[in-house]
DNA sequence: TTAGCGCTGTGCATTTTTTGCATCGCAGAA
DNA sequence: TTCTGCGATGCAAAAAATGCACAGCGCTAA
């Protein structure tokens, strides 16, 4: 859109931090882009940016005005798919943010499902922590998230929620493996792989683990499940995961088996769809998440939100 | 802003529903204008107007884009309203859509009683009746409005509700102006000035004089409440106002007396303070809104939202 | 302290975009 | 039928945006 091209060029300086370099980026000189910023902040009579030595910054007035220039961005990119979907094109680009959890396994299986019926929606997937897929929403970076984690802040709207039960998985022919459930000091004799950050599985563990005296075994720490779960196939060891992630009936968690934690090591983990609240999201999007929102209610029923 | 120069053109070639017109009214020529359109168009890849020998429509994408840009542009407003804000200017201006009831004396001393604090802002005032107050709510013609009316619909979010009792008004001197509460009945013997419309207290007072047999002595029906009340001085005749408009010290009110209908003729009604839904006021305007739910709250304390 | 570096801001010629004028084709009204 | 008012288009003029060369400024490092 031509009409855009001022705000998106305020934006891209915004994130680059210099107008030289968003200049390059934008693949102008940087007279033309400076001279846009100073003829904008003439406009409204107040910069936009502080200018140093070492480029320019944002100052509150920018904040202000580069947030809406994304709410007017994603807002103008909305219209233009509702009016594509009018004649009847049904196409569309939907960015998510996933946590390493819900990667590998379900959002794949998801995405199919939506492209087989909408072949023209393409798609982006961020694999991100539940801390930066909130900044990604709230720059609209993404338009939805799935988030495993407990809290999150108020300008983020959550759609829906499921808990999960965090599972312990290892080979079928490890000894722990004819178990209905597990508590954690059943573990304590085996090697663990653990997953590494500070959130999601790892917090819920990390409430478990700092009451007892004798801590697990963790041989491995990865921030890549499918990594763990591959090494559990060579190693009697153990490993997490939760339910989302272990239903395929295909790929490597079909050759391993999992035993839900007992409640009282380790709690049920929370398992979001998010956006940005406010927002009104692309149809494609919008739709997208819906399929998610009813497939994870289907899926687990028992709601606790 | 310059940047919007074309989105404005649109709206106005929207509203006027000719190319030539609006370019008449934007003082530049129609070729320009058309070109700008054409541009547009091209770039969205989808007519927004559909031509006819008698000027342009809106077609449905049209629509959808024209209401993205009413959105867009209010929402720079208000982010330029925040932006001077900042640099401690306080200005802005309010643009409020008032039912004929609360425009004379209620909404004067409320302006007056904002500008003491903020005097940088400035006000608009629309006299409307409850339908078009909407319509201009949804165009962002305005940003708040108060309305007398039961129903609103649903893209109207209502900001606060007190209930109005109608009020027979009449000159001291007159036979009835010592009771306590009135029958409908017992203004049968008397002429009566009826608010016109089919809205508001007409609407109310529709309801209970069905029923009779015999219908009040209408000797005039006007859309102006002054009017009306200015009357009663010279004729012992009856008419209708609600409390927040009596309720001023000054004016053509405090040399009449008012009695409440009696309940079982003529049903409590509604006033509101209405915004559109989801749209986020420009500082100014959202602060005088709260100003105004503040008093309604703290005059009329029985809410029965 | 001083030279160097990278940054934003500015004067001027050039290129691109926008505007206005004259005019066309078209469809309904008189 | 003619006539009127509408949106579209070719072309020249005006306006705006761009690129180039360079000035000014503040930090960094020798």
């Amino acid at each position: 859109m031509r009409y855009l091209t001022t705000l998106k060029y305020i934006d891209v300086v915004a994130k680059e931090g210099s107008i030289r370099k968003a200049a390059d980026r934008l693949a102008i000189t940087s007279t033309a882009l400076n001279r846009r910023i100073l003829a904008i902040e003439d406009e409204i009579g107040h910069p936009l940016f502080e200018r140093t030595p070492a480029g320019v910054r944002l100052n509150t007035a920018g904040e202000l005005f580069v947030q809406h220039i994304r709410n007017q961005m994603s807002d103008v990119n909305r219209v233009l798919s509702q009016i594509s979907d009018l004649s009847g094109i049904r196409r569309g680009h939907v960015r998510i943010s996933s946590g390493p959890q819900t990667i590998s396994v379900f959002l794949p299986k998801e995405i199919a499902n939506y492209r087989e019926k909408h072949p023209g929606v393409t798609f982006e997937v961020f694999r991100q922590n539940s801390q930066s897929a909130i900044e990604s929403l709230v720059n609209h970076d993404t338009d939805t998230a799935i988030i495993f984690d407990s809290l999150l802040p108020s300008d983020i709207q959550i759609v829906a929620t499921v808990t999960q039960t965090v599972q312990i998985i290892m080979s079928p022919e490890h000894p722990l493996a004819n178990q209905e459930s597990l508590r954690l000091q059943d573990c304590l004799a085996w090697p663990i792989l653990m997953p590494r950050g500070n959130g999601g599985i790892r917090a819920l563990l990390n409430v478990g683990q700092v009451q007892k005296a004798t801590p697990l075994q963790t041989i491995i720490e990865a921030d890549s499940f499918d990594m763990m779960a591959n090494y559990l196939i060579h190693e009697n060891a153990l490993g997490f995961q939760i339910p989302i992630s272990i239903s395929g009936q295909y790929g490597i968690y079909s050759h391993l088996k999992a035993i839900p934690i007992d409640q009282r090591d380790c709690k049920h983990g929370l398992l979001h769809i998010a956006q940005l609240k406010g927002r009104v999201l692309p149809v494609a999007a919008a739709k997208f998440q819906d399929q998610l929102v009813q497939r994870i209610n289907d899926s687990f029923p028992e709601e606790t939100r």
